[in-house]
DNA sequence: TCCCATAGTTCGGAATATCGGAACTAATGC
DNA sequence: GCATTAGTTCCGATATTCCGAACTATGGGA
């Protein structure tokens, strides 16, 4: 199990982001990080619409977002905790990442694609 | 040859602007179109940056562009011209192009993704 | 009208990427 | 030790991309 790899911010590169959120599922996971206080688990995601997504697909959607440079992930124990590089994104690409998620919001009216949590077990 | 397919405004959809842009070679063409007054015939590209790209491989990136709704294609006779929706597009989903647009802009400092036009023949 | 040149599309096969089930690893608890 | 949970990796099936070659469509001569 390799370490989890995060370009720095300025390797980056727009072509990235725009694959990485060119995946419906993946713009509708890294929208739901950034609403969700910027921390999601992996485990949190059940579906997204009314897909079930595999674990091993989801695994990799995250690797795709996290080597974009879209979101920094760090093992807690057993989990991985997913926090938004929004911030760090936006200074670099300004209104880059604003466009996209009011694009799919825009397009949201005809076609949600949200995601479903999955009931947390008691973490706490 | 079938006619050549341009959604409509509203069918537009978030992912296959993204999709279509998140190829360099595609989005240096779209950015060359906006700038070279909204017109430019498929064989006007000779290359991108330094690659030299056969004519089946363009005829392909226009249709991309093309059916993402990014731009709109009219036979002339033997040439086809393009034009860009960025108006249409932008009234849509505000700042979407412009965040992609500046964004590769930025990182063009290190990669320039230059479209080299090709000579135009004796075709005034 | 026939022939040619030009602009672009379509075909087809090789290379590449994506999806997802099954097996695996790593941490934690009992 | 064994079980459970979280996530990754492997690998085969499927889908997508790339690009050379063949094709189509238009316009312009002779």
């Amino acid at each position: 199990m390799r370490p989890l790899i995060h370009p720095a911010i300025d390797e980056i590169r727009p072509e990235a982001i725009l694959h990485a959120l060119s995946d419906p599922n993946r713009a509708a996971i890294f929208a739901n990080i950034m609403r969700a206080g910027c921390v999601e688990a992996c485990s949190a995601v059940a579906a997204v619409g009314d897909r079930v997504i595999p674990k091993s697909s989801l695994s990799n959607h995250f690797k795709v977002l996290r080597e974009a440079g879209l979101i920094r992930s760090e093992r807690h124990g057993v989990e991985v905790r997913n926090h938004s590089r929004w911030a760090e994104v936006e200074a670099r690409f300004p209104g880059l990442l604003a466009g996209i998620i009011n694009a799919y919001a825009t397009s949201v009216g005809e076609d949600p694609p949200l995601v479903q949590d999955r009931a947390i077990p008691k973490s706490s």
